[in-house]
DNA sequence: GTTAGGATGATCT
DNA sequence: GATCATCCTAACA
C-alpha cells in the first residue's frame, strides 16, 4: 500500500549525511509534531541548508556558542533559535556529527491538524499561508526554544514531540534551488535554498536588505 | 499588484 | 550598540 510507504518513519541514518545531500532529499517528507492536543503534519515544501562552521552564512561559523550548542552534537536533533525579537525558526541537525550542519525548515504544506495550526496562525488568511515561511512554519507548530535538542530519533518507547515520515518522492526535475532568503555577505553566493517548483505553500524570496543607518 | 518601515529582544562585538 | 536564517500593516500604483 502506498499510504503505508508513505508514512514510514525514517531513521537517523537520514540525517548521518552531508547537509547539501540531506537537504534536497527532504522536500515531499512529512515532519510531524505531537502537540498535547493532536498531531500536525506538515510536507516540506521549502528548505535552505547551513553547512556548518565554515559557512559564513551559519549560526556557526563563529564557534560553538550556548545558543547553537545543538548544532554541533549528533544528527537528527531540533535546532530551535529566536531572532528579530519575536520569531521562533526550526532546524534539522545534519552529520557528520560536529561539523554542525543544519537544515532550516523554511515552508511546508500543513496536510493534518490544519484546524491546530490556525489557532496559533490567527492572520493566516488561506490554507497556504500557514506555514509559508520559517517563521510562520515555526509559529504553526508551536515550536519554540523549549524544544531545542529534541531528538526526532528518541530510544524506543519514549515520547518526543517530532517525527519524520517519508512522504511522497519528489521528481527530481520539480525541484529548484537558489539563493539563500536573509543571507548577506559571502554567504549570500551559495544556492542552497531547495523548494519544489510551483508549490503554493513556498515563501516567496526576499533577498537580504541591510538595516538603514542614520 | 508592490514596497517601506516598525515591532521587539537575544546574542555577539 | 549593531545585527539579525522575519512578519505584518499601511500606503501607494
Amino acid at each position: 500500500m502506498i499510504a503505508i510507504a508513505q508514512r514510514t518513519p525514517l531513521d537517523r541514518s537520514f540525517f548521518d549525511r552531508p547537509v547539501l545531500e540531506v537537504a534536497p532529499d527532504l522536500l515531499g517528507r512529512i515532519f510531524v509534531r505531537h502537540t498535547e492536543h493532536g498531531p500536525i503534519e506538515l510536507r516540506l515544501t521549502e528548505v535552505e541548508a547551513y553547512a556548518g562552521f565554515t559557512d559564513p552564512g551559519s549560526h556557526a561559523y563563529r564557534g560553538r556558542t550556548a545558543r547553537n550548542a545543538v548544532m554541533f552534537g549528533p544528527p537528527g536533533h531540533v535546532y530551535v533559535y529566536f531572532t528579530y525579537g519575536m520569531w521562533h525558526c526550526l532546524n534539522l541537525v545534519c552529520g557528520p556529527e560536529g561539523t554542525a550542519g543544519a537544515v532550516l525548515l523554511r515552508a511546508g504544506e500543513i496536510i493534518t491538524g490544519a484546524d491546530l495550526a490556525r489557532k496559533r496562525r490567527t492572520t493566516s488568511r488561506r490554507p497556504a499561508d500557514l506555514a509559508q515561511g520559517p517563521a510562520r512554519l515555526a509559529t504553526a507548530l508551536d515550536v519554540d526554544r523549549s524544544l531545542d535538542g529534541s531528538d526526532i530519533f528518541p530510544p524506543e518507547s519514549t515520547a518526543s514531540p517530532f517525527r519524520l515520515l517519508a512522504g511522497t518522492p519528489v521528481d527530481p526535475a520539480t525541484i529548484r534551488n537558489g539563493p539563500r532568503t536573509g543571507v548577506g555577505g559571502e554567504g549570500a553566493t551559495h544556492p542552497w535554498r531547495f523548494w519544489i517548483e510551483h508549490d503554493p505553500t513556498v515563501s516567496s524570496y526576499r533577498a537580504h536588505t541591510p538595516k538603514k543607518r542614520r
